[in-house]
DNA sequence: CCTCAATTGCGATCGATGTTCGCAATTGAG
DNA sequence: CTCAATTGCGAACATCGATCGCAATTGAGG
């Protein structure tokens, strides 16, 4: 009869009427569990402890949702609203990358959702605002409507890979308290010394070109922009 | 003192010497576990389950791994098997291509693979040798060590989430038992109409292109790997 | 102002899961 | 033959998502 699908929280309102106030909401819920999860980690994020934190009861919490899909869901749409999606005059392929770089950027601040991003589809209020301003950023561009997303969903996808790789390695080089460097590195060290992955040991032993990651990530998003069609306008090399 | 990476696995060697013969083996709980997820999706791997399916008690999985983080590992690993890498004379590109084609495939015929790939890094011994074969793609190629890891990254983020979309769509388009469409089209089509978002509205009613996915994802991949700088080598157009 | 249905807060509880512990049984090296 | 190392695994623990039932609260309609 009814969906177990976390969309749903949008479909359905917050308040509906008769009844006593509510005393928390769904915003104060997912700004607790964001919180949680910048902190500790979204596996630190369960019901109980956003119950917690928002000093409610841990059924209270299924007055507000219907389950923990959703509560994730809140939590992704509520970031996306850290966009600034202001509107631009700016060539289509710069504005695309600017929202790139503020996508990284909020990213790398909230560590848990890249993962989540990569994985769901995510259609928040929020998100579909996001998503109708990288479409109008697209608009004066000869590709199909499809299309158009498609290249969208690229984008997030590499945007997400590659703040996920900014993340991971960061705390790979983080050298452990008690000193030694983390098993990630230790193995990734042993594997190029086996022998079996030449090629592989070569490139990581390439020199590490100490150039801002900020600007790597342009370049990649750019030329694979570049690449689906984009025009460049102003910059033409 | 010990870590709990689940690459730690493959730090370890499968059998100790001596002690009893063990009655399973790594390769076995992963198969298992794989035909599990393929049947019911990643959520019904549990050890429990996966230990009923190899015919051993509960307890008796963690003589193999450690975690299920590691059975995880052991299941991408797995199927990352499936990969023909053998050499090729073709073009880098097409190589590259070739590999996102066979990729597509693994993830499609394995639907739980795609968010895993885009989550974890995975670096078990057939995921290392197909970095390798990546790498040897993209040996004559002018790019430093790094930038080529990048690539590849790149080149599986985009193909995963291309797998991914697919996926979805066709379970979307799928009509439920009681022929209803499914929750997920219900809301977007409410969205299309609410007018809030006309660009995407309008995205979403241009026509559907027939096309063949398959055609679709090699251009969108050949056109992306024109544009981070692969040469062509035949087809100029 | 009263009535009453709708709604909220939430303690108690259920089922499932990941993981650990302890012990008997089994193996192979010395 | 001895014995330490290893395996299989039942039982148990902690935690989690989710449900149920009930008292308390609210606002609309009379």
């Amino acid at each position: 009869m009814s969906t177990n699908d976390p969309i749903d929280i949008w479909r359905r309102p917050e308040r509906s009427g008769v009844g006593p106030k509510p005393a928390h909401s769904r915003r104060g819920i997912a700004l607790g569990a964001v919180s949680i999860a910048d902190r500790d980690g979204l596996a630190a994020v369960s019901i109980r402890s956003v119950a917690a934190r928002v000093g409610a009861g841990t059924a209270s919490l299924y007055r507000y949702l219907r389950s923990h899909d959703e509560l994730v869901e809140l939590m992704v749409d509520t970031v996306s609203g850290e966009y600034d999606l202001g509107p631009s005059n700016e060539p289509p392929r710069i504005q695309l990358v600017n929202l790139a770089l503020q996508g990284r950027s909020i990213m790398l601040r909230h560590p848990w959702l890249a993962p989540l991003l990569l994985t769901r589809p995510s259609m928040g209020p929020n998100s579909l605002l996001y998503l109708e301003r990288a479409l109008s950023a697209l608009q004066a561009v000869d590709l199909s409507g499809p299309a158009k997303l498609q290249t969208v969903a690229m984008l997030t996808a590499i945007t997400s890979s590659f703040a996920q790789n900014e993340l991971a390695s960061a705390t790979a080089s983080a050298v452990g308290s008690d000193g030694s460097l983390p098993a990630r590195m230790q193995y990734i060290s042993d594997v190029a010394g086996s022998g079996n992955y030449p090629l592989l040991a070569a490139a990581l032993t390439g020199q590490h070109e100490p150039e801002r990651p900020e600007e790597t990530f342009t370049r990649v998003i750019s030329n694979c922009l570049a690449g689906v069609g984009l025009p460049v306008a102003i910059d033409s090399e």
